[in-house]
DNA sequence: CGAATAAAGTTGTACTGTACAAGTAGCCGG
DNA sequence: CCGGCTACTTGTACAGTACAACTTTATTCG
């Protein structure tokens, strides 16, 4: 094996241990605060960020299952976290919106969340945060990219 | 929030869906491939990297519950991937270390991952593979150290 | 030395996060 | 207006992990 695949065994590896660490902390924090599962939290941030949505189309963007979808939104629904209205022109679907609660709770979490990073990369300067954050877009731009050529031709 | 905090929460949802992604891959990589889940591949991996080593100091190495590892091993031991001996001065502990068997299945493994890079990330030069890399292990252990002072003295 | 305590590992149980499959309700083309 | 398609929901299964109870072996201390 070449030196260069090893520095791609050593990405993996890497991957996999940000995956775990990153797992260990947000179920940290969540036993800190409790009353919103994490993966739900992460749906509620992107409703944040890309807004109202209906539950396929929040599925294909968070790249996950229908089902897992529709039950982070019954959960966030109950939390009174989300808006759900009838989709007009399609009875069968609804348009998922965050409430103004949902936003003061991603405030909240969101901040606990700096605070952490905060402490654990403290001294990194935001040109380096950036440039990570950067390159794990193209990678991840990348690997969705081959993910899906596999899936429909091979 | 400033920008600065923009781009870590930007950093925390790429990690996310890094996660996601390479859950993806490894997991139909498994399904076209399987006989050997992909947690213990990765132990072997371990294994195979920074050499034999007692139950115990497995769990620290991958940062994991010691059940975890004693499945684990439980799995690659009946697949013949490991071999465990006794460890001396200690009746308690065994000495896990990899097999040729085991070699061998993870040399395959590793193969079909690095084809999948090669199809994946084709147009990455190795520098910037390796800047990634790089980048990743420095913030892993930036964050292990916080989560380290965390359940210390929090 | 022997009893109490600690440590290493194993096994039972629970829970998140996910996928797939079967079911239900609304839409649409003939 | 009926057969098939689509959007969603619900049931079930499984990986991966943690925590707790238990077993066996070490260690420490009276």
């Amino acid at each position: 094996m070449s030196s260069a695949d090893d520095a791609r065994v050593e990405l993996m590896r890497e991957l996999k241990a940000a995956s775990q660490l990153q797992h260990a902390w947000i179920m940290q924090a969540w036993q800190d605060d409790p009353g919103l599962h994490p993966a739900a939290a992460m749906l509620l941030s992107d409703l944040a960020k890309h807004g109202e949505a209906r539950p396929s189309e929040l599925a294909k963007r968070r790249f996950v299952d229908l089902s897992v979808i529709s039950r982070q939104i019954s959960q966030l629904s109950a939390a009174g976290m989300v808006d759900r209205r009838p989709a007009p022109e399609d009875g069968r679907a609804s348009i998922i919106s965050i409430s103004e609660r949902g936003r003061a709770e991603l405030g909240r979490r969101r901040a606990g969340y700096l605070e952490f990073m905060e402490r654990a990369l403290g001294d990194w300067d935001d040109e380096k945060v950036l440039e990570l954050t950067t390159r794990l877009a193209e990678m991840n731009a990348d690997v969705r990219a081959a993910l899906s050529v596999r899936t429909c031709d091979v």
